[in-house]
DNA sequence: TCCCAGGACTACT
DNA sequence: AGTAGTCCTGGG
């Protein structure tokens, strides 16, 4: 049986995904090379050209889900010109630097759990956080015998873990999470949220909600404001149009389309009002733009 | 040593 | 309905 595959792929620049902020599990192992984490699973994602992928699994059958994740089946092309037809030249910009940039399909559990992490926070923490938590209470996963060819000599030893399950992670206590997870005051939410999770509220069945109904679903996690349930809804449930205002896109959109008064409510109607279904995508693209231009 | 960045939430107006 | 103050921690 094949566990290596190369897809042809277009749009598609694994960086970018990756290191925009809304992925968290990977461990960069080279340029365009990763180890990717996602809920349960684990694979090998390398990128040599711009048009191909290479990705090792650890069964065959995982492949769908992979290029679920990556969102493989949607058109990007028409997305930007669409985007960058209602935007300023700025959007057209940040969709040219973010080229490849695609929103993933994530692992429920895990999305809310990274976002409510992300209250107040920065990526390298969020990441760090969310590895620590599964290294403590995430069921480890046997490595899969033919990564080992394929993984660079200081990882072959590395030890694989899944994200924890809800019921595991709601039996810990908020102390804990905080002194070995580095979660600071997001313990209780933490915790909280696992509790509710585990206690039956099924994540899966918010699916079938429309996204207004989902968003306002996802705000009775605890930790979980107008932001972060816009984040778990665009990066797990692929609500396009769904668009958080983080201080980056608070400040590239009152710049470019309102005003420093505006609040984020006002923002957020103005981002749906203008990008339409693919506000979230839009979103993404200015978020990773935004923080570019200010390391410059 | 202090100061800053970064959203949710509470307790106000 | 809108908003000041507080929560934690790594980094300047």
């Amino acid at each position: 049986m094949e566990h290596v595959f190369t897809i042809a792929v277009k749009d598609f620049y694994l960086e970018h995904i990756l290191e925009s902020g809304q992925v968290f599990r990977w461990h960069k192992l080279a340029q365009n090379f990763y180890l990717l984490y996602s809920g349960s699973k684990v694979s090998l994602v390398k990128q040599d050209q711009i048009a191909s992928l290479q990705i090792a699994v650890q069964n065959p059958e995982d492949l769908a889900y992979w290029k679920n994740f990556f969102d493989l089946q949607t058109d990007y092309e028409l997305i930007k010109k669409s985007i960058g037809r209602r935007g300023k030249k700025v959007m057209r910009e940040a969709c040219e630097y973010g080229f490849g940039l695609r929103i993933a399909r994530q692992d429920y559990f895990e999305t809310l759990i990274a976002f409510i992490i992300s209250a107040n926070n920065n990526m390298k923490r969020i990441q760090r956080s969310m590895l620590l938590l599964s290294e403590l209470y995430g069921k480890k996963i046997e490595m899969p015998e033919h990564f080992l060819a394929l993984l660079p000599d200081e990882y072959k030893g590395i030890e694989l873990y899944a994200f924890p399950e809800a019921t595991d992670l709601a039996q810990v206590e908020p102390k804990e999470l905080r002194a070995l997870a580095g979660v600071g005051y997001r313990d209780v939410n933490i915790a909280q949220s696992a509790k509710m999770v585990a206690s039956g509220i099924s994540l899966e069945a918010l699916d079938k909600l429309s996204s207004p109904k989902l968003l306002e679903a996802l705000q009775n996690f605890a930790g979980v404001g107008p932001k972060v349930a816009a984040c778990i809804g665009l990066f797990a449930y692929h609500r396009t149009n769904a668009f958080p205002v983080d201080v980056w896109i608070k400040r590239t959109m009152q710049r470019l389309y309102l005003n420093e008064s505006a609040s984020p409510k006002a923002i957020e109607r103005e981002g749906q009002r203008r990008f339409g279904r693919y506000s979230g995508t839009a979103q993404q693209y200015l978020f990773y733009y935004a923080k570019e231009l200010d390391k410059r």
